[in-house]
RNA sequence: GGGCCUGUAGCUCAGCCGGUUAGAGCGUUCCUCUGAUAAGGGAGAGGUCGUUGGUUCGAGUCCAACCAGGCCCA
């Protein structure tokens, strides 16, 4: 048994595929969910669904690396875990793939094409891309209860060939069997294991029953609206939906038009709009019952009017004033309109007996166009809402493919798009038209396709959110809360923890503003809404589950049986109306895929059927986590939304969001700008690894610029280090044939003496004690950290750990594994450093899965067959807060800022550290930092190569002295004083106040006639370095080097030179670091002195077995280099 | 229009309950160390802390207004 031999070089993406293919030979993850399945502790996480539509991206890493992150935290501490992924699965972004994919423009083609086809295509392409994010999930190192791709694949093809056909699945507890169509129905469910899919039959019925829930409490409604509507798309876009994504600055022909009014000839009103494709449906004006109005005689021969300040922006040509009103004085007017002439505005207006008039609005503003507004309720929010104020008739223009409908004349039958040119030449040919004008405004498109959306009439279906009451939360009463859902869910969000904070104030935010929840789609892939209305009566009824559906069905069921809940196969099923007796049909329309994602905490976890064991074990989530932007109003909103309907607990208990990714120029990730990075070629290029950590230590509140530079940046800060540590343990315990446990391998007889831990060497086992109170004192940081979702700090803690084990533990303790001799002290180092490795590695593998697997194998598989056989089935270290050993830690950290100010001094007098020095002073204020100094001397000594350390309580001539006020002490204990006390402090003599403080005695200073007494904590005496040569300071220590040098000193530089170059040179020739040389040189003057003088150190150091003070006749390696002024030739052989 | 967030070095960001001379990383210049080093260390240059007021003995930090940018909602 021995380590296996470590390379310095490592290919970390060469690593991790090893380490894939060692977790699926020895099947590491399932391995682990048995070793935690008994466990009675348990951390529940529900995953919030990927859209399985395309590759995963690189955010999708980002999101991906804190779920791994934190549940492999937990299973860590023993816990038992669900594991489960999920796949958001229905929906417009499905649909409008495969339109594209099959080259359709529109819902006809759909139509045309079969709805039976078509659903199927959106099932394969989920299937298609479940299988290629789980292999990207799993090449990121992702412990998850992955479905097999190719087994994801191979029921995509069998769907293809024929979804009837017969198909087995292997489930946890043997084979699943029924058509391809059911069993694709089935991924997720507890007998067939995996991802959860949210187009499964158990999550469509959870929501049936949700909505039945709901129509059970009143809150489920059909409502006509105004909304805008998508016409490519063909259907509406809910406010949860219109994302500023959505919005795209554009520019328009916006339009001046005249409305004249009835019994006033050649007068009008001055109007505006930027969608004249509504001016067909324009049924009233509106101005500002306050406004300041003016009558203006135009050259033209017309009268206008208009809002005074809009006069200026929207007249051209002369005109003058003729008259000043207010709005108010117009109310009532009638004009004519601008489409009078069409039938569909005859109707309406003859069916309302109305005709155009003005009406009072307090949204009008003069700002921009002309103070009055055309209101064509048919055709804008706010004007449909204004006509049911006003009572005004409505003229609805559009079909669902954005059609003019009939009644409309010459633009019956055209598209919306377009018509604009000639609405414009009608108007113009009616007299009506005054100028057009460009104008450019943020307006919404659809946020799948693009297309502009226009604002239409239609019926959808809507859930109640409850009045929102005008007064103070606290005061609304119990029986306002029952009526109202907005209130019920505000209650659910106080019983959970956000992270980061903010997060709450977001979401009630939200809770406060959102409009009742439209949860119909027009479209043909997706949730099957269970609402059948009578076409008799036009009553509607709610269908809970499928044995209801079975026992309701009058006609249909039969067509229906043994598919799955969608298009078209559930439209077939007509029941009886319970009001009238007549035929109910499914209404037409799919349900919002929010409400799909939002039903998982109750489908995933068997509400309906495993109620007991599944759903109680595991509701609500301890954990959730998703990306911010958006979930609010979706993902958070509806889990919360349906789980207060169905219950009384929060649907999780803790949510840990993050924001966005970013390219690292700043921008958005876009093909086409050439900043995107696809995952696979992160994972190729930068490793898993080297992302996660990326991830793992970014600030998840601020956006996140993700790029291949800060990836080289990640891997030469951290990997790279702590592949050096482990690299170097290997390298040299092998030679040594070191074991732990006091195990010896033969391998070159060089036997260690003693197995203790502990060195003889009093300084060096005070180093070993050290690294090993840093490696506790990190584990108490880190979990800390952890335990409240923040791996930010985490990793902060655990690189300021790999600096002290690599730049001060392995640096300080180097010699004692390079020694010759086996001994005691060289046990206690490799035993230590072995301990703190191994345990620090498993502190880092929730972050870094590979690198560590490769550590623990060889550091612990490779020699202990017992030990578990993946460092991620180990239990997560643990440390005792009370038994750390705060003096040691304080002590240490001394010393490394103390060794770390004596570079800087000598930096300051451009003395190389390889030139020994024959003295440095140090000082620091406390008594015990003396000690602790004192004691540690041997160590800067070597650190700063002096030959001795000077601790001294004053450096009199190297600093000045400084005196400052505490402020934090003496701001309030004098106020408005301290300025006086202030300028008293900094007139005293600073050395001399420091001596009397010193000796423990307080200051006496005098303010305005009164001696007031100082102790030695109200006054800071600082020490800085006097003109700087050769001292430094910093955090109250002063290091003052002696730059004298002796001819020895100078020898000695020499001689130091002359290893570093031997070892080179040996580097260079390629020998083992063990090999013995034999070197001659050609020196005169000082260095050869030095080489006379400091021959046995330079051999020692060198393993140089003979010196040779003449060049090697037949030499290996030779080299001519530079000590101190003299050219020196160097060769060497093997020994 | 309302709400939230941000503004600190060329870039990315720290900066606690207000308290001493505002820090780090990257980049850059110079120096240095290295038989674990694709590493490491030291130093230099680089700042009107968005602007203007206010509170205070004292403001990067608290308050107000404004400017600029972002997000959310109208």
């Amino acid at each position: 048994m021995s380590f296996k031999d470590v390379s310095n070089k490592v290919d970390f993406v060469a690593l991790e595929q090893n380490i894939l293919n060692f977790w699926k030979e020895t099947d590491a993850f399932n391995k682990l969910r048995q070793l935690r399945a008994s466990s009675d502790k348990r951390f529940s996480f529900i995953d919030g669904p990927i859209t399985a539509n395309n590759p995963m991206g690189v955010h999708h890493a980002w999101g991906r690396t804190y779920k791994d992150l934190y549940q492999r935290y937990h299973a860590m501490q023993g816990k038992n875990l669900r594991w489960q992924n999920g796949f958001d699965c229905q929906g417009l972004w499905v649909e409008v793939n495969v339109e594209k994919e099959l080259g359709f423009k529109s819902k006809r083609d759909i139509e045309e094409y079969g709805l039976d086809e078509f659903v199927k295509l959106c099932k394969m392409r989920v299937l298609t891309y479940a299988a290629v994010q789980t292999e990207q999930s799993i090449r990121l190192g992702y412990w998850m209860d992955w479905n097999d791709p190719s087994e994801l694949r191979r029921l995509r093809d069998l769907l293809q060939e024929n979804p009837n056909q017969q198909a087995t699945i292997q489930g946890p507890n043997g084979p699943v069997t029924g058509t391809v169509e059911q069993v694709v129905g089935m991924l997720g469910l507890p007998e067939v294991g995996g991802s959860y899919f949210t187009f499964s039959d158990e999550n469509n019925y959870m929501i049936w029953k949700f909505l039945k829930t709901c129509d059970e409490n009143g809150w489920l409604y059909k409502g006509r609206d105004v909304m805008p509507w998508c016409a490519r798309c063909g259907t509406g876009i809910s406010q949860h939906e219109i994302v500023t994504d959505g919005y795209f600055e554009i520019t328009h022909d916006s339009v001046f038009v005249k409305f004249p009014l009835l019994g006033r000839d050649n007068e009008a009103l001055l109007v505006w709009t930027t969608t004249p494709w509504t001016l067909t449906s324009n049924v009233a004006a509106a101005v500002g019952t306050e406004l300041d109005y003016v009558k203006v005689q135009h050259e033209d021969g017309w009268v206008y009017y208009l809002a005074k300040e809009a006069a200026k922006n929207s007249l051209i040509g002369k005109y003058e004033v003729v008259g000043e009103l207010k709005g108010e004085a117009m109310l009532g007017w009638q004009y004519s309109g601008p489409f009078d002439e069409l039938d569909a505005v005859q109707k309406a207006f003859a069916e309302a007996n109305y005709t155009h008039r003005v009406i009072g609005w307090k949204e009008v503003g003069a700002d921009e166009g002309t103070g009055i507004v055309h209101i064509a309720p048919g055709c804008g929010a706010e004007d449909f809402q204004l006509s049911k104020e006003n009572d005004l008739p409505i003229v609805a223009p559009l079909d669902e493919n954005g059609i003019y409908v009939a009644g409309f004349d010459w633009l019956t039958g055209r598209h919306v798009q377009g018509v604009a040119e000639d609405i414009f030449e009608n108007l113009r040919g009616k007299g009506n038209y005054y100028r057009k004008q460009r104008y450019a405004h943020r307006y919404p498109h659809c946020w799948r396709c693009g297309e502009e959306l226009v604002y239409r009439l239609v019926d959808e279906w809507f859930i109640s959110m409850g009045e929102l009451y005008d007064k103070p939360r606290e005061e609304v009463t119990a029986a306002e809360k029952a009526a109202s859902l907005r209130y019920q869910i505000m209650d659910r969000v106080e019983k959970i923890n956000w992270y980061p904070g903010f997060g709450y104030d977001r979401e009630m935010d939200w809770l406060r503003n959102m409009h009742d929840w439209m949860i119909s789609k027009k479209r043909y892939w997706g949730l099957a809404l269970p609402i059948w209305e009578c076409s008799d009566c036009g009553n509607f009824t709610v269908v809970g589950d499928e044995q209801e559906l079975e026992e309701r069905a009058v006609e249909g069921w039969d067509t229906f049986v043994g598919h799955t809940p969608h298009r078209p196969h559930i439209d077939a099923v007509k029941l009886a109306c319970p009001h009238c007796g007549g035929q109910s049909e499914r209404i037409k329309d799919v349900g919002n895929p929010w409400l799909d994602a939002g039903i998982v905490a109750f489908s995933t976890l068997g509400y309906r059927k495993h109620h007991d064991d599944l759903w109680q074990k595991w509701y609500p989530a301890d954990w959730i986590s998703e990306s911010f932007p958006g979930q609010f109003r979706n993902w958070f909103y509806s889990l919360l939304a349906q789980s207060t309907v169905l219950g009384d607990e929060p649907p999780f208990l803790n949510l840990f969001g993050y924001s966005t990714l970013l390219a690292e120029d700043g921008r958005e990730m876009h093909k086409s700008w050439g900043n995107s990075i696809e995952f696979n070629e992160a994972a190729d290029k930068m490793g898993a690894d080297t992302m996660r950590w990326l991830y793992a230590g970014c600030k998840p509140e601020q956006n996140l610029l993700f790029g291949f530079n800060r990836g080289d940046e990640t891997r030469r800060q951290f990997l790279i280090p702590l592949w050096n540590v482990y690299a170097f343990f290997v390298s040299y315990a092998t030679l040594d044939g070191w074991l732990p446990n006091g195990k010896q391998s033969s391998v070159n007889g060089n036997q260690l003496a003693g197995n203790g831990e502990q060195s003889p060497n009093p300084a060096h086992a005070q180093l070993d004690r050290w690294i090993v109170e840093r490696l506790n004192e990190t584990t108490l940081a880190v979990r800390a950290a952890l335990d409240g979702f923040d791996s930010e700090k985490a990793t902060q803690h655990l690189e300021a750990m790999l600096d002290d084990l690599s730049n001060w533990y392995v640096r300080r303790s180097r010699r004692r594994f390079w020694k010759s001799e086996a001994d005691a002290d060289k046990a206690a180092a490799y035993a230590t450093l072995h301990h703190v490795l191994v345990e620090y590695v498993k502190l880092l593998a929730p972050f870094v899965p590979f690198v560590t697997e490769e550590i623990y194998q060889n550091l612990v598989c490779a020699v202990d067959p017992t030990a578990p056989t993946s460092v991620h089935h180990c239990l997560y270290p643990e440390a005792e807060a009370d038994a750390l050993d705060k003096r040691l830690l304080a002590k240490m950290r001394l010393a490394i800022t103390t060794a770390s100010l004596g570079r800087s001094a000598r930096g300051a007098a451009d003395v190389k550290l390889r030139q020994p020095l024959a003295k440095a002073r140090v000082n620091v204020g406390s008594q015990q930092a003396q000690d602790d100094l004192q004691e540690l001397a041997d160590v800067l000594a070597e650190e700063i190569n002096v030959k001795e350390i000077e601790v001294v309580s004053e450096v009199g001539e190297l600093v000045n002295y400084k005196l400052l006020p505490n402020n934090r002490l003496l701001g309030p204990r004098f106020g408005k004083a301290f300025p006086q006390v202030r300028n008293a402090l900094l007139a005293l003599d600073p050395a001399e106040a420091a001596r009397t403080l010193q000796a423990g005695e307080p200051l006496l200073v005098t303010v305005g006639g009164e001696t007031v007494s100082l102790n030695d904590e109200e006054v800071l005496v600082q020490t800085e370095s006097r003109g700087g040569l050769a001292v430094a300071s910093d955090k109250g220590v002063t290091v003052a080097v002696d730059v004298n040098l002796t001819p020895e000193l100078v020898q000695e530089g020499y001689a130091r030179d002359l290893v570093r170059a031997v070892n080179t040179m040996r580097k260079d020739a390629g020998l083992e670091i063990s090999d013995r040389i034999e070197l001659g040189y050609a020196a005169t003057g000082e260095v050869a002195e030095a080489l006379v003088n400091f021959g046995e150190y330079v051999q020692g150091e060198t393993l140089t077995a003979v010196l040779h003070p003449t060049p090697l006749t037949n030499p290996l390696f030779s080299q001519t280099v530079k000590v101190g002024d003299a050219d020196v030739m160097l060769s060497l052989q093997k020994a």
